[in-house]
DNA sequence: CAGGTTGATGTAACTAGTTACATGATTCAA
DNA sequence: TTGAATCATGTAACTAGTTACATCAACCTG
């Protein structure tokens, strides 16, 4: 029946009244307690427990200006790459006193907008994107918000927002040549949808067959386990037989791994394998999985120190180019001359 | 030179007089447009274009009591069954216009209530946490700031929070029952770290060797791809040998399968082997891999309606009980007789 | 043409904090 | 004992929106 069970959270007034104090010693005792006497500072403290006085995170960001988070807009959680990409950005950016709100894309350029637009309106105080395809109204949003936004996973240091990423290209040349070093000339390349997708095309335009007098294949599917067994199934049944098969993705890898067991194609000893990623599973395969290492983690740190420094100076930050390595292990073998 | 350039945003007093209108006007257009003259609009939307106004979240917030978002709090994610239960649980919240927050708690309950403080900080309206074993200071801190939450992955009716989650005693006594079933009497039983995990220990509740007069060997080790090799060495190397694998996990199924291939032990031929999740891996690795599928997806979706729907309407929900069920794949077979 | 209704807009008071400045009370040295 | 310095606290004005209510003009009806 009293005021306090009617309302229905209590504010810094509330406290100040019931602690016989001022406004402005109930925020000293959040804010600065050592600047009031410990005696008002425990009345109002007791008054802030009986009151059950949580301050108001939006009541505080209106006078800082600052929300205290960011938002990253990934494709997709299904595929270990990102969860390792956004584990590092999230814990980064704890560093930086920030928060990270994550939002799903699914590709799709389209609800990529929609979700910075919603990111936008809670809040977000910046922006983590992947690639550099986006939907106009994205760059539209981004400029008239005057974002900090950083794009991941490629590299571009002529791009309008500051890219944070590794050299796709590099990633695709660095396994053909190395393919193409243990002499394979006949070679399937598995790879995700071209469409939306920049980091998937920049891939593409990574290999070199003329350079490395090699015959490729494309396959085409959805990055994941089940599309890297279709993508198996169709290189078996195709008329011209390859020595070697090259995955985009080690997600694709694992499940063209799985399917050439299930037809008894022994890797590498009758099919040789590479994939680019370094996923934990590729690591403890059998065989192992030589791949291209993508230093996701790495990407993730620099990515939230960027934003940070973003947000903090309001400069944008330079560019940063991560260099990926190869990673051998057994999944690949030398063709025998002949 | 002008005012315009030294305020670092404009604000709607700005826009109103730049626009010559009231700063109710200006609200109108923002948010019921149609109550405002087209000719009016037009000279207020042409404002907010020049002066690059974007409304503050902030301010927006502490008039509605709302910032629109939850937080997650969850073990890792760099295990697919997290990921798949967050994208399922941001999708679902997207519909109720809620956006999510993600924290990574490193299955540390002292980083839990850091996090947890770090997302009241900056405004959560509800929380989703895994499992029923908190610190104390977390619930202290739900309890203080009235903050609907919601504990995932576990069912308990009786506990102070609404779960939303399956039996995970029911998960490996369905495992159990099936090996048991299949006529295997030595089984290894591969788990994650007991320590601060109400999940795991509940899985090990579940299983009932007198009932199935079974010889149960225990190996912890961590849940990762490479904790399932270890243990699967550990396995091969001990004395007494088993028929079948049970691992609580389907990563640890995965990586047990690996170290077995490695050791040229076929399964099922030469040992059985049992996971718990059902990801998307096992559905499509050499043999499938039969397992107990949890019901993630749903849960995120449940989870999503439930904190969703006690922040709208302050009421607690329910607890919910998802049933998890077996999916048989190649992976055991059954013993023969003798 | 008076009177009522409707529609568009403005004024000012809210929301819940922070903080510059003012005030008043001690404390200490001269 | 006086004056200055220091410390604790209070007042009120900020932050950037929303919104109840007031105002006023235009339109319609009798």
């Amino acid at each position: 029946m009293t005021d306090d069970q009617n309302k229905k959270r209590a504010n810094l007034r509330d406290v100040a009244k019931s602690a016989g104090v001022s406004v402005a010693t109930v925020s000293r005792v959040l804010n600065a307690p050592d600047a009031v006497r410990p005696k008002t500072r425990e009345k109002v403290e007791s008054a802030i427990r009986t009151l059950r006085f949580v301050p108001s995170a939006a009541a505080r960001a209106i006078n800082s200006g600052r929300t205290r988070f960011v938002g990253a807009l990934v494709p997709t959680l299904d595929n270990a790459i990102f969860a390792r990409f956004l584990a590092a950005l999230e814990h980064k950016l704890l560093d930086h006193r920030l928060s990270l709100v994550v939002a799903n894309t699914y590709n799709d350029p389209a609800i990529e907008v929609e979700k910075a637009k919603t990111l936008v309106d809670v809040g977000a105080e910046g922006l983590i994107v992947s690639g550099i395809t986006h939907d106009p109204a994205l760059d539209d949003l981004i400029e008239r918000c005057q974002l900090p936004t950083i794009a991941t996973s490629y590299h571009d240091p002529s791009y309008h927002l500051p890219t944070v990423g590794y050299d796709n290209m590099a990633a695709t040349a660095l396994a053909l040549d190395y393919l193409a070093g243990q002499g394979h000339r006949d070679i399937a390349v598995v790879h995700g949808p071209l469409a939306n997708n920049d980091r998937t095309r920049a891939r593409m335009a990574g290999l070199d067959p003329v350079g490395h007098a090699a015959q490729l294949q494309f396959f085409e599917t959805e990055i994941a386990i089940l599309g890297g067994c279709r993508a198996a199934s169709a290189i078996l049944a195709a008329p011209r037989r390859v020595s070697a098969i090259l995955c985009f993705s080690d997600v694709l890898a694992l499940g063209v791994l799985f399917e050439l067991q299930r037809n008894a194609v022994r890797v590498p000893d009758d099919l040789s394998l590479m994939g680019i990623d370094d996923l934990a599973a590729s690591a403890h395969s059998e065989p192992g999985l030589t791949t291209v290492h993508l230093p996701v983690s790495r990407m993730g740190e620099t990515s939230a120190n960027a934003v940070a420094g973003w947000i903090e100076t309001q400069e944008r930050p330079a560019p940063v180019l991560l260099v990926p390595d190869r990673v051998i292990r057994g999944s690949p073998r030398a063709v025998e001359p002949g």
